[in-house]
DNA sequence: TGATGATAATAAGCATGCTCACTAAAAGTC
DNA sequence: GACTTTTAGTGAGCATGCTTATTATCATCA
């Protein structure tokens, strides 16, 4: 794969370096991208239950709760109690969390056009309906047990 | 993004799913994508030091440190004094390293092919060059220092 | 109503990536 | 030869993702 580039590696770390420059970006907010994720998902689903959001962004709950964690110490969501399902929480921004959900969007947007440069319009389109067909093929497989090479008969 | 998914957003699933894909192969061996890469570029750089390797992949030498760190643990690779220079080791292979790395080659290969399903070969050439533009876009874009949205003035 | 199973959230613990700070050794400079 | 700078590697500590296991509550159904 170095002599050829192996195409998981590079995604890998195109992966790594958008989140990085986005944290360049954002060091005075302190928002990392998986935050901004959160507030970005929350901010169109405001009343959600955290399991739901969890599904929604595709990430563990237990990822999930720990981030909202950070976030609720900072201010940035509530957990509102249920009162018809006292195990789940009610998500909601804050009022400060506004502002800050500019900021992050823009933020975002800079990153990305300076990782599109020398991208068409169209290219940019194409890339994406291309990594929404792996996501989905990846999605599939990953819900099959995996067998692994070396309990392989064949 | 939610409405249209943002292409960060689902670059970033896709590696993570590429990687949660890898990681369900690969349980017997207990070999994760990380250290699938290091023994992948280690085989074509054996007697390499550490700082040259982390430059190679791209990480930040205190991660490879760590990573090395169970690899030798588990006896896959080994750290050999410099005599010419004190402070660095050089890299190798240990001959129990050698089978592993068919079966994880081959794990890759399986966990590309399930990604890849329904995109040509040629659909493949273009996303690898796509993304290794967008990588080199950000790899220079990161050297730069970021403006933070705070602080911006215009 | 009372047992059984499903669901919402969290706990514990690991892996991989980072930043920042440090030590030891080498290399360059006066 | 002593002084400074650079380089190789690591320590500490944080963020995000995972798996596995646990608790509390709700839903079902006999």
């Amino acid at each position: 794969m170095p002599s050829s580039p192996n195409i998981s590696f590079v995604l890998h770390d195109v992966a790594r370096l958008l989140r990085k420059r986005f944290e360049q970006r954002s060091r005075a907010s302190r928002l990392t991208r998986a935050q901004w994720q959160v507030l970005a998902y929350l901010s169109r689903h405001e009343g959600i239950h955290q399991n739901k959001l969890a599904d929604l962004i595709e990430i563990m709950p237990i990822t999930l709760a720990r981030l909202l964690d950070k976030m609720e110490a900072r201010g940035f969501i509530e957990r509102r109690p249920n009162p018809a399902d006292r195990r789940a929480w009610l998500l909601y921004l804050t009022p400060q969390a506004h502002p800050l959900l500019e900021i992050v969007r823009s933020n975002g947007q800079k990153t990305r056009d300076e990782a599109f440069v020398g991208l068409s319009a169209d290219a940019q389109l194409h890339l994406l309906q291309t990594l929404c067909l792996i996501k989905s093929n990846l999605l599939e497989a990953c819900a099959q047990p995996a067998v692994d090479r070396e309990n392989d008969h064949d």
